[in-house]
DNA sequence: TTGTACGCGTTATCAC
DNA sequence: GTGATAACGCGTACAA
């Protein structure tokens, strides 16, 4: 079943089947609706191939997650979530949404060819871009349509992206724990090779320096975005008595909560904790977790959104979107906010 | 750049490049070897839109999610895992993957109507299909080809299913507790809308028949997949004196255990806790879930190899492939596995 | 407002 | 072993 059948049955010719599918204007009611009534009654759908030989345009969008397997699917919801708003924005518009997941042991050569190679997706979304990292280059040099969500490495006019004003976030966070009475801060990243992470830790390092604080080494861990990292960088910090540790995700904080538990230390009484995401995690660990929340559905949505506009010429390249962030407190730094927890537990302990 | 112009560059013919790329025999060694170089050094590859609409072939599987937002980002690492395990197969056979995901608050309907008539990919893997699931009429009604994963809900020759043998598993795990001397086995369900979640349960009731125990409707909880029916069917059921806990997914057995230990009562030593899937989670609880381990990733994988091979008519449907299970012991039914942890607990408690 | 004719880049079917 | 040539189904300039 094609235009042609469509024309026959409708008695009109394929141009005009056409036309009324585009919602091209000249086309007269009568016609149109002859038209309509036979391709609803067809349950007919253009065949998208043809469409896209003839546009070059496929509707498509690719989305690379280049994360080594047990981040994507471990206990990080950040994945899902970026996902869920792509595809939001995907089905308004009308695209389909392409996806490429890294093998677990993949190099990430391999990964950069597949995905720049395939010609399929009118653009790319790009996830967790490292420095030096082989698929930028190749979309750069393949002068392919994308956008990065995070900061992208380096500046180049070619490169769009979204992300969220992490140096802010944390300068922000260092000065509500201040203000809160701690002195000792600590910091536990996740790798740096990510510019998010790197970021954060700037934004910390800020954070201090502003409160005239000093920035001491032994209070900070270069680390991994997931829950072990936490847990070791904590570890080697606690010696030297921090009153406050600030993670560089949300999972890293879980990990943090749980090394500082298990030293027989009270968050957030001897140490608070400040992670980054507002996972659902975040939520729903013991004690609930501070945290600066970005939503990552719209950073998600908000990418889909721009490499659509970009793709269908609404909008000239390089576009650079900072969205907002938010500090969310919890009992993690906040002892006045864990009343109801705290009582029940006391209560059962006494 | 297109066939035409590589043609030009090594003095043959389009048919001629057409053979080297899809690697047809007759062509002779020097004429391909020079065409395989000028196709190298232009970085070409064959506009996929041209090649589909001869082939009537896209190279794309399609991956349908209905599952309301919540479920798929939250604590639950069940389709990311499954992903994966289409991707990697995806992969390997040089196909996409396009995937929907069905929005917050889309109607089930809505969701049906974009994925069975989204005419790109060459098959369909179906996740999650209910009872009555207008995706599942729409698809058959189309007379589309299609993988589901999990048993269908209805017997019918047009379906092809990978699953697991959710009933002999749930069998083997209350033998099991019985073993341990347990008698007043319980059940948390998921939705009985998903077949899983219904067979788990009959193979919950089975298992104690064949024991000769009565089936206690006081002792069954029909909930959904997630941690707070977990806990609040928990709550339910504690009044009756359970002193062991069979969970329909590992999410559902975390919120159990949670119940269990804000009432008071020890795992495993007061109530066994087992869940199903061994999801991340279930290793990192406290205490480590016993729980029913079926590859996830290798679902993933099988339905997307088997769809592949339906696809490219190596295989005949129906194609139902059941893949084994394996009960994995550990601390939430075993208070042997608990030395390491059980001792640091007392010790701080004392 | 509608119809005609051509081109998009590939594969498939013939000849040679 | 290689090269013309006709599809595949659609969009679109141009003619009517």
């Amino acid at each position: 079943m094609n235009l042609e059948d469509i024309a026959r049955k409708a008695g009109v010719s394929r141009s005009t089947v056409s036309r009324v599918i585009n919602e091209e204007p000249h086309v007269s009611d009568r016609t149109r609706e002859r038209v309509l009534n036979i391709i609803q009654q067809e349950d007919f759908q253009p065949n998208p191939a043809a469409r896209a030989l003839v546009t070059r345009r496929s509707n498509i969008l690719g989305v690379a997650i280049p994360q080594t397997t047990n981040v994507f699917f471990g206990d990080n919801s950040y994945f899902p979530m970026l996902l869920q708003g792509i595809a939001e924005m995907s089905n308004n518009c009308d695209y389909g949404m392409l996806l490429w997941l890294a093998e677990s042991h993949e190099i990430r050569d391999g990964f950069a060819q597949r995905v720049a190679r395939h010609r399929q997706p009118d653009g790319l979304i790009l996830t967790s871009v490292i420095e030096n990292d082989p698929i930028l280059e190749r979309v750069l040099y393949l002068d392919r349509l994308f956008v990065m969500v995070e900061t992208p490495p380096i500046e180049d006019d070619r490169i769009n992206y979204v992300t969220v004003d992490n140096i802010a976030a944390e300068e922000e966070a260092v000065a509500y724990l201040i203000q809160q009475g701690r002195r000792r801060i600590a910091h536990v990243s996740g790798q740096l090779t990510i510019r998010d992470a790197a970021d954060r830790l700037t934004g910390y390092m800020n954070g201090l320096i502003r409160a005239g604080l000093p920035v001491d080494e032994k209070l900070i861990y270069r680390g991994r975005f997931d829950r072990q990292h936490g847990f070791i960088g904590t570890q080697q910090i606690l010696p030297h008595k921090p009153d406050a540790i600030i993670a560089g995700g949300d999972t890293i904080a879980i990990g943090v909560i749980d090394a500082v538990q298990k030293a027989g230390l009270r968050v957030p009484d001897d140490v608070a904790v400040i992670g980054f995401d507002d996972l659902d995690v975040a939520s729903h660990s013991n004690p609930p977790l501070t945290t600066i929340r970005h939503s990552v559905q719209t950073v998600g949505s908000t990418a889909a959104q721009l490499l659509i506009d970009l793709i269908e010429g609404r909008l000239e390249r390089p576009q650079r979107i900072v969205l907002p962030t938010e500090l969310i407190v919890r009992g993690s730094t906040d002892p006045n906010l864990l009343i109801e927890g705290g009582v029940s537990q006391k209560g059962k302990q006494s």
